[in-house]
This record gives C-alpha cells, structure tokens and sequence, in this order.
DNA sequence: TCTCCTAAGTTCAATGAATGAACCCACTGG
DNA sequence: CCAGTGGGTTCATTCATTGAACTTAGGAGA
C-alpha cells in the first residue's frame, strides 16, 4: 500500500479505476478474458507474463470483482475465470484504446477487426456499428485477423485458435 | 527493452498503446493535460508522482507523439506540455475508463460531472451528449466537481484550481 | 553586489516489484 | 506404477520506483 500500488489522495475515478486495471498485464488479461480465454494456462501461453505475475493478477481480478472463479470440472477439479458484468463493462474502454493504438501505432493496416455479428458491419472507433448507429454490446463483436497481421507471432495453439474469426466473450475451447 | 517494458511479440495494438500509456502515472498526467495542466511544476503538485520519474515519462510521452513541448515565455526560458493531436485521441479511452470507476469503484456518487459545454446536458458513459446524441470533442466538455467530491484532496493551488468548472484543454492559468 | 526565490530538472541509496527457471502437488490415463 | 497435465509456489537476480538532496539558470528585492 505505502509504495508503487496505489495513487494515494488522487479522489479521481479514473485512478481508482488504474489502481485495479493499470498494472502491468492487468489490460492484456481482460482483452483475452473478451477473446475467449479462460483458463490459467491458456492466459500463460497467451499473455506471456510470468506464472507468479499472472496467478497474482488473476487473484485480484478476483478479489475486485473484475473476474470470476468457477467450476469448469470435477475430477480433477478444474476453474476457470470469466468477466463478471463488471468485467464486460471494461469493453468501451479497452476497445477504443485498441483503436487508438491501430491508429497511431500500427503501420501495417489494423490488426484485428471488428465487426458486428448481426448486420456483418465493422464498428466504429468508438465501438458502434457503422450501419446500425448503435452501442454494440462485446457479445454481439466478431473478431477476425486484419491486414496488419503478419501471421509469425506466438505458434502455440492459443494464439491459433485465437487467429480464427469468432464471437466475443465465447469460450476458445469447446467445454471439456 | 529486455524486461519489464515492452510486451514482446503480442503483434496486438492494445499491447502496443499500452507500451506507451501503460505504465505508472502517464494516464494521470495525460488526463491532468485534458484538464489544463501543463507545467512540470503543476503536474508535479497534482499527480504527486516522483521528480524523476515525472520528467521520465514526459520525455517519453514527448518522443511518442502524445505531448508536444513548447516554450510559453522567454525569459526565464520556460516550456509547456501540451497534447498533440494523438494525445487528444485518447479522450474516448480516458473518459470510459474514468466512467468505469466511477460505476464500480465509487460509492458516493461521481465525482467529475462532465457536461456539453453548447448545451449544458451531461455526456452519458461512451462519452456521447445525452441531449444532442453526438460525440462530443474534448475541446466542448466542460468538467465540474460532482456529488462525491469530499473536498479533503491535495491543498495545493493547482488542485483548488481544477476543482472549479472549466473546460477541458483550456490551460489552468492566464499565460504569463 | 549579495542573497533569496522559483521552475525544472538530475543524482543517488534504499526499497519494492518483475522475471524466469525450478520445484511442487493432485489427479489421471496407459 | 509411471509419465503427463493443469495450476500453481519458491527464490535469486534484475529492474524500476521512491523521496530526499542537490543542481542549474534566470529573476527580484535590498
């Protein structure tokens, strides 16, 4: 608490919010938490943190309600950590400041794009469906590669399955 | 470069925007320049961060592209920092995420009220005028301290400054 | 001229967090 | 019985952050 965590007297929403969301790897665990990932090892292949880094962020994320811990199996028990609505509710937030990096960091074209799954139209850089004129919530966005992918990042299966088109929010693995 | 600064091989923008504004105290300081701030000295009493580590990462933000640096008098040789345009492209991302800790991380009711300075309606979550039902660029938002405000921040000057109703951008003291 | 003051830093020892490799443990399928 | 898997923990090393002290450069007042 006295050193390097929190932002002491700071009486802002925004740094109460980094507090909780604005370590390092904290964001890159939610974005994948959209994506589809779920289990500890899939964030480790994922991710990339250390294993101590990544069990201890996922705790918080717990702890503060970000994530939720559960059941996905019983023998041998098995958890999973899943967005809470309070989680989900990071979508605005973590989608424009994807955007924001496509558009001022990103040489190559965008990354990945993101389409609403219902009409088949891309969003916008706010997060609204260019042809609906309406806030798209996380469940209704397909994701899928853009031209700015060069196809040589991580090779495990993770980052595979995470390459094909698919729904926000669904699981990467079919249950069991 | 080795550790604990970039997030290597993540070929993701989010990755890469957080390279850039994700570590410790530059979201703060990009959102005090939202709110006017613009000296070493100002930033230094708000933010409360270390010296070194302030003039860090202006540095850094300075050779991104988010802030430009620029002399604001003479003599005395003095500079100021201000946002880019790509540093005022972060305003979506700043505003949620700040929306998103007032919904979840404050109990007394909010505690900046960001309204549309043309219409006087406040903005909703995504940052949009709840009136007019358009975006709203930074430069049209005017702050005012809200309900949660408990008025036992920082004492400094700068702090009793930006809890008076301003625009956002406009610079917290006359030149000069 | 001498002295104090301000803005904007730099330097440095101490502290705390991140890293990655190795280890651990419960369970299970062969 | 034995190797493999998922989900961690432990630990020495490296790195970043902290806060106090120091620096630099130009005024402003006496």
């Amino acid at each position: 608490m006295s050193l390097g965590r929190d932002y002491a007297g700071q009486e802002c929403a925004l740094a109460s919010a980094l507090e909780l969301i604005g370590e390092r790897w904290t964001l890159l665990l939610v974005r994948d938490a959209f994506y589809g990932v779920r289990r500890y090892s899939d964030f480790l292949a994922h991710v990339g943190a250390p294993r101590a880094v990544l069990a201890e962020r996922l705790q918080s994320l717990v702890d503060a309600g970000v994530f939720e811990r559960r059941p996905y199996q019983d023998s041998p028990p098995r958890d999973e950590y899943v967005l809470t609505e309070m989680g989900v509710a990071l979508w605005p937030a973590v989608y424009t400041l994807a955007q924001w990096g496509e558009r001022y960091l990103s040489s190559a074209g965008p990354r990945r794009i993101f389409a609403h799954v219902t009409c088949g139209s891309p969003l916008d850089p706010l997060g609204m469906c260019s042809s609906c004129g309406m806030v798209v919530a996380p469940a209704d966005v397909e994701v899928r590669p853009g031209p700015g992918t060069s196809g040589d990042g991580h090779g495990n299966a993770v980052s595979q399955a995470l390459r094909l088109p698919h729904r926000l929010l669904q699981p990467l693995l079919p249950p069991g």
